[in-house]
RNA sequence: GGGCCGUUAGCUCAACUGGCAGAGCAGGGCACUCUUAAUGCCAAGGCUGGAGGUUCGAUUCCUCCACGGCCUACCA
């Protein structure tokens, strides 16, 4: 059956209901939640939804109403509306939303049922919506039309409550306390924050180009100098780079600043904030991820980064000569990276990275990939900064902040040094900021997606995001 | 950007080594006033993602293109 058939059934359907004098598409409708109805209810009831499914029995039929809080069946008995309500009922289809009124019953087989008297049309379907038995499985579709994949697949509408309540759990947790949250510019006159390629766009009237924020670290920080010590942004923030199972080109992150604290405040911080999440989503602190189970069982496994070389049985991880050999041990290829970052980067990737399921805290990293970290007392090429890791997956980022204006400038300059294709200009204002003084900060970052996709089983950044970047069809 | 895989009816899927493209659901008609993947009967629905090529003959083999998936690269 073409498509415009399909349509233009419904068109003709649509006609019908016109020519009835009725507005298929209508307005306000008093209605109660379906969850909320009870079979010791006797009084009338009033429910709106859409049609999810139809069993028609010559006079009489039942039909499956959905709501977002839930399903319910009801019975349109034309002995009880009468000719002229059951020939409209004739005219209506799977898809179709209606506002209903009737009176709760328990069916034979004990279903609690809605006994239709009288019902309006709120709005007509054109379209076929997917399959009921199999839902939509087509992922494409799912993507592009994420409205279809809502209605008949119930899990992506859980997968998504799942996403809100996270976000509403780390409010709560951080706004007991103390902390504010605050709104920082996404469009800024010099990317910051993070190393990654921006996107660029530009303003008319000041006729500038501007940057779609990489990461809002250095606004929150200058709220910090402000006196604003306790600050959090939900933000979205956006990255020029290539898409895949955990990348989307705009994402969301919780990023947040304490004065006066340090990485090790934020790595409590990070626990607890995450089993506050954990524990009020699940019975249990071990859940399921893929063919995986997760233990969120405090206290965290915390492995200090430059252990992670020794464990791997590398003498001096600054000596290029030996982490190359580990390459060649492990007939690991190198891709043809030479710089020695780039080099662990990509070994921790290879061999530490997939072994990291349970919660785990990389503590102290080196001081050239950590422009914007405070160094260790005891150490100045380390910096106080960590990342976790939680299903193979980097979670989160934190680090105690450097607030010493001068070294700041001098790292930049260091940074912009080094090959990279970011615009080479320092951020003059920030140093003018930490100028005035920042006070001492821990700071932390979360993925925000990849956070939602472990605690909802994911296995890919699109299934959490509602509209991910396609390409346009066609 | 590279590699591999996929694209068949509105949806979910079949079609062996090249031989008339098939089913369930949805939609249409008929019957049916307690069904719930309702049921029974009837009819319809396709340029097999697009463009070329090989062949007597292509959903099937080849090339290119489009879109998607996975891996990879880029990526604090």
């Amino acid at each position: 059956m073409s498509e415009d058939i399909l349509k233009n059934e419904k068109l003709a359907k649509l006609e019908w209901w016109k020519s009835q004098g009725i507005e298929p598409y209508g307005r306000k409708f008093k209605r109660e939640l379906i969850a909320s109805l009870t079979p010791e209810r006797k009084d009338p009831v009033s429910i709106a939804g859409r049609i999810m499914t139809i069993r028609r029995h010559g006079k009489a039929a039942f039909c499956d109403i959905m709501d977002q809080s839930g399903k319910i069946q009801v019975y349109f008995k034309k002995d009880i509306i009468g000719d002229v309500l059951f020939e409209r009922f004739k005219n209506l289809d799977v898809g179709d939303i209606i506002g209903l009124k009737g009176e709760l019953f328990v069916t034979h087989t004990g279903q609690l049922t809605v006994l239709v008297k009288d019902f309006t049309i709120l709005s007509k379907i054109i379209g076929t919506l997917p399959e009921k038995w199999h839902g939509l499985k087509d992922v494409e579709i799912k993507y592009r039309k994420r409205y279809l994949d809502l209605i008949v697949n119930p899990q992506t509408q859980n997968v998504f409550a799942t996403r809100t309540k996270i976000i509403n759990l780390m409010r709560n947790f951080l706004g007991q306390l103390g902390f504010v949250e605050v709104e920082t510019p996404m469009m800024h006159p010099i990317p910051g924050g993070a190393e990654a390629k921006p996107f660029i766009t530009h303003h008319n009237a000041l006729d500038m180009d501007l940057y779609l924020r990489i990461a809002p670290e250095l606004y929150l920080k200058k709220l910090l100098v402000g006196g604003m010590e306790k600050v959090y942004e939900i933000n979205r923030s956006f990255r020029n780079e290539g898409i895949s199972t955990l990348h989307n080109p705009e994402f969301t992150m919780l990023e947040l600043y304490s004065a006066y604290g340090d990485y090790q405040e934020m790595m409590e911080l990070t626990e607890k904030l995450i089993l506050h999440i954990v524990k009020n989503l699940f019975d249990t602190l071990e859940i399921d991820y893929g063919e995986t189970k997760i233990n969120f069982q405090p206290p965290w496994k915390k492995i200090y980064w430059e252990d992670c070389w020794k464990n791997l049985g590398i003498e001096n991880w600054r000596d290029i000569t030996q982490v190359k050999q580990k390459f060649a041990d492990l007939r690991l290829d190198t891709e043809g990276k030479e710089d020695l970052f780039a080099l662990l980067d990509l070994l921790f990737k290879r061999t530490i990275e997939p072994e990291l399921i349970d919660p785990t805290f990389i503590i102290k990293f080196p001081v050239e990939t950590s422009p914007l970290a405070k160094t260790c007392p005891d150490d100045p090429t380390m910096v106080e900064r960590f990342e976790l890791y939680i299903a193979g997956l980097e979670i989160a980022n934190a680090y105690s902040e450097l607030n010493d204006p001068v070294e700041q400038k001098k790292r930049f300059i260091e940074e912009i040094q080094r090959p990279t294709e970011r615009p080479k200009v320092i951020d003059e204002d920030y140093i003018e900021a930490l100028e005035y003084g920042m006070p001492p900060a821990g700071g932390l970052g979360i993925g925000i997606d990849r956070l939602v996709m472990i605690l909802t089983n994911s296995s890919s950044i699109r299934d959490v995001i509602l509209f991910p970047l396609l390409r346009p069809k066609q």
